[in-house]
DNA sequence: CTGAAAATAGACCGAAAGGTTTAAGACAAT
DNA sequence: ATTGTCTTAAACCTTTCGGTCTATTTTCAG
């Protein structure tokens, strides 16, 4: 038998996950939650032992439930179920050590596969994000995410121009000049090759870093 | 028995749904569909009482589909599946005929509730969507979104804004001046009352402009 | 037909943002 | 001890942005 827990933010989704690996008479289902924090719950209690788990969850997400996961040194193994894929978060999570990755735009039979496979000790990731990550790993460091390679006061810049404050504004929080400020966010430009405030913003809501 | 069609671009929450729709004896599942083409086809040739559609589909989307369904006048009532409330699509699909809106993170008995009430003949809205729904059709135009506030022009400009042109590369792309870039931003800053183009590129893609 | 709203644009101003150079103190790593 | 990065900041500059005023043309509803 093999042991599940599901985690999945929008209950009808995770109904119809349970509902379909309820038919595999080799899968045990110990139990579905709707948030990270449930997930970690139940995956200590219970020790399943395969966790299929949402990228994006409200709240403790899907890469946070991982890195707990791989912290405590819980056995349990993880696939991650997601609707796009996201090179970086994919590489993020096969680091954490995620052992499959399946989008939810394939058959619900490779999900089925998926399991059975990861449970026997193997990987299962998916063609498409595998080529691209492995070329990043590959690369290794250089170029991963171009948000490591601002400094941790170029972040604050980053966030608080990302919200549309003015570099007086800026400079005033964080106690210092706007010449400063504006210093910083040349190197930011050049780090990140942006050409605007807008731009960076964008960039900034794409990475999450607001 | 009430004939079911069911859309959605994902195989796996499609298969779920099926699932948990399955359950209900009552219920018949004439067809399942990962895009819109295939739903409109089947609600076409299979002519069923209900149509569970994904708002949000590559391709012909759920919107397009329900056009095209009250267009042809299929006797077919349709139920909205949605992840995220977007009162502009919710009302769009209100005004389109819909006859219910469920939210994915609902719990799923609610879906297979909604499904006999739309059947029977009466409506299924979602708390949330349907109250300031219906503010925004009691208000009727005056203040419905601000983003409805604006003209076509304005919107033109918005859009590229938000996405970090600069207002010379605005000007050229709309083949006028940059003054009249500048007198733009100035109206829809004062319509929205906004301060600076970062915050119009953060109000853009909260209304889904860009 | 007429008045209102929208779109166009020129001119001017001051404020904000962006670019460049130079420099100095703090702190970590070698 | 020395190198390097981070942080701070001044001075100077150009470009862009935002505000204001005026004015013409178009378009559409009353």
């Amino acid at each position: 038998m093999i042991k599940l827990v599901l985690a999945d933010d929008h209950p009808i989704v995770l109904d119809g996950l349970a509902q379909i690996l309820k038919l595999e008479s080799d899968f045990a289902i110990l139990a579905t939650c709707t948030n990270g924090e449930d997930a970690l719950t139940s995956v200590r209690t219970l020790r399943p032992d395969v966790l299929v788990l949402d990228l994006r969850m409200p709240g403790t997400d899907g890469l946070s439930v991982l890195r707990t996961i791989k912290k405590d040194q819980i056995g349990t193994t993880v696939v991650l179920l997601t609707a796009a894929l996201d090179e970086k978060e994919v590489l993020e999570a096969i680091r954490m050590g995620a052992r499959g990755v399946i989008l939810k735009s394939m058959a619900s039979r490779l999900l089925v596969q998926c399991i059975r496979k990861v449970h026997a000790g193997g990987q299962w990731l998916e063609k498409e994000s595998v080529a691209s990550a492995l070329q990043h790993i590959l690369h290794n460091q250089t170029s991963t995410t171009p948000a490591a390679a601002l400094s941790p006061r170029e972040l604050d810049v980053v966030k608080m121009a990302a919200q549309g404050l003015r570099n007086k504004q800026i400079a005033e929080k964080l106690f210092i000049s706007e010449a400063t400020v504006k210093i910083h966010l040349h190197n930011i430009y050049e780090k990140l090759n942006i050409g605007n405030r807008v731009e960076l913003s964008l960039y900034a809501r794409e990475k999450g870093l607001v």
